[in-house]
DNA sequence: CGGCGTGTTGTTAACGCTCACAGTCTGACG
DNA sequence: CGTCAGACTGTGAGCGTTAACAACACGCCG
């Protein structure tokens, strides 16, 4: 009540007002078997009484458990690392575990580096790596002492596990679904070179042009901004030949389709667009965009279950690779090429 | 190097090597003056040989402070929380705090107060709670006990202290503009009743209005959502003498322009629309969007530089309020009415 | 040459909790 | 009626760190 400044009350202030041990009440608070009903009403009633609220370092300095994970990850404004996140944060509340955010802002190797050690000073139980450059993975290769650790995205890093969308599958599935339409080849506006999402989708969108005896145009460099998208768009509308374009995210997408509305370029009658993600927005651009979703908020959910996993199991579990698929998503932005 | 899993090294075994006392050993970590150079040199390089590092939680313990700050918030997809909460996450950072993040799912009371209670339990130094709907604000009027909080959007909160950015300014600016090149009224879209925010956007759209001397049209409901912003343009394209819309956020403005364009209603030859936020993409909506920039970054900043006055200085240091001024962004969806 | 301040180091006691172990008290069983 | 398992409770130690104080060496001054 009174906001007292002395101290806040600690077990032994709650054993006294019970009349038992400082070890009775912690069982009651660790529901442990062997406490007699009525002692732990007492006890209970004590605890109201007073306020009390245990205290989780002191517990975790005993434990050696502090029950919090560690998040790394880079810019967390952009909606797929915000959805992952957002993901994690659930799962690991879910199973009584805090989250403790680093962001990054250098994606170099010392960054990254450097955020595990802060983490690892904090004695987080786990570490989830959002790091999906390849710089960031490749700093996974030397890990800090004994902590368990998951990536996101992050390809073919040292022996942590990962768990990632199927990069390649979704541009091929994009690429695929462009060509089905009778186009006879597909741009395609890719993401940083730094990004191994950015490489996946480049590398689904070739296998499928391959695949189907196409010439692969040359790619034009975005890095994910709407306004890369829109430089990208600007050259496309003054090419010949044009008729399908695969965005390696839907930001630039957008970019992209306000560059076309610019230049009169009409679409999907002229060209067809396909973007990467589904951000919310996308069901709403003009024309509506198709697009490969991802499933960001199960990729948080997984790499919590995996990292628990590991971390419950004690030592080495093995590296995994749970792997999400995307799905297609087709709505107004693409049609079939006009003879 | 060997990753023994026996245990990590601590103070005593750093001690141990370099033939001190596990005080001297803290007294170097502390950057203590009274430490002789050559005795300083033998414990780092000793902290080196071991790969030593500090547990904080130890550190916690004792010294009462956890240099953790706690963050709840409520859907940090959203690109306005998730803006705030990076923002706060590189402030916090920079000052050598931590941050451990608890977001809602539920916005009641209730789901509040136990996010607050969560956070106390594991000792955090202060919380910043970005939480702008009424019902969370008034959960802010019971917070527990002695721990500084920090209320972003927190409105007419308890005696806690807030920042946020001037929603009704922001709403006004808007409103004016339109009313500025020549409109006869403008109508609204606004935000879920239950927000703060949107209540201040609706507030400054009237006063707006009415200074004008002005009728305020009936207000159409939304959920900041683009399909909700879709369903009212919908409603708008069908209703005669429409040609100024303030929509409060660019995601539903995004949903109004789909509407216009299906209904084949120009903007802005037929409609102006000024949205708010300006969220990244918006400037490449089709047509680029006009708006209100919220700087949400700043937000983030300025609630932690707050919170950590409010740690140091101890005990209370009355209600504080910042107000982040909001900052008209003229695009190419307005124009001046038609005769 | 004794005393005293200053710089440097060590010793001891917390911080608030859990773990391991040692009781105590029942009731059932031979 | 003694014994013993099992339920319940208490005692003491220790987790790894910092804070408070004590101790020691040194040089300077009176």
């Amino acid at each position: 009540m009174a906001p007292s400044k002395e101290r806040l009350p600690v077990m032994a202030d709650v054993a006294r007002l019970a009349g038992v041990s400082h070890q009775t009440v912690s069982r009651v608070l660790n529901d442990h078997p062997n406490v007699r009903a009525e002692t732990r009403t007492r006890v209970l009633e004590a605890i109201d009484r007073l306020g009390y609220r245990r205290n989780l370092v002191a517990r975790a300095l005993v434990t050696r458990h502090s029950r919090t994970l560690g998040v790394v990850s880079f810019d967390t404004t952009l909606y797929g690392p915000a959805s992952t996140v957002y993901g994690i944060e659930q799962a690991a509340r879910a199973a009584g575990y805090f989250v403790s955010i680093v962001s990054l802002t250098s994606i170099d190797r010392a960054g990254v580096r450097d955020a595990l050690d802060y983490l690892a000073e904090q004695s987080v139980d786990g570490i989830v790596v959002v790091a999906p450059q390849r710089s960031a993975a490749r700093a996974l290769a030397d890990l800090p002492s004994g902590v368990p650790v998951v990536a996101v995205e992050g390809g073919e890093a040292g022996d942590v596990s990962t768990v990632s969308v199927d990069q390649v599958a979704g541009a091929r599935l994009a690429t695929e679904h462009l060509l089905g339409l009778g186009h006879e080849t597909v741009w395609h506006v890719s993401g940083p070179s730094d990004w191994l999402e950015a490489e996946g989708r480049v590398e689904g969108w070739r296998a499928a042009l391959s695949a189907a005896g196409r010439r692969a145009p040359e790619v034009l460099p975005g890095d994910w901004s709407p306004r890369s998208g829109y430089e990208a768009g600007r050259r496309l509308a003054g090419m010949a030949g044009v008729t399908a374009v695969f965005v390696a995210n839907d930001q630039m997408a957008l970019g992209v389709l306000r560059a076309f509305a610019e230049e009169g370029v009409r679409v999907p009658e002229r060209i067809s667009v396909v973007g990467f993600d589904d951000i919310p927005e996308s069901e709403f651009f003009s024309p509506p965009l198709t697009t490969v979703r991802q499933d960001f908020a199960a990729v948080g959910r997984r790499s919590i279950e995996m990292l628990l996993r590991r971390i419950e199991a004690g030592e080495r579990w093995g590296r995994e690779a749970f792997v999400v698929p995307p799905e297609f998503v087709a709505r107004a932005s693409t049609a079939p090429v006009r003879p």
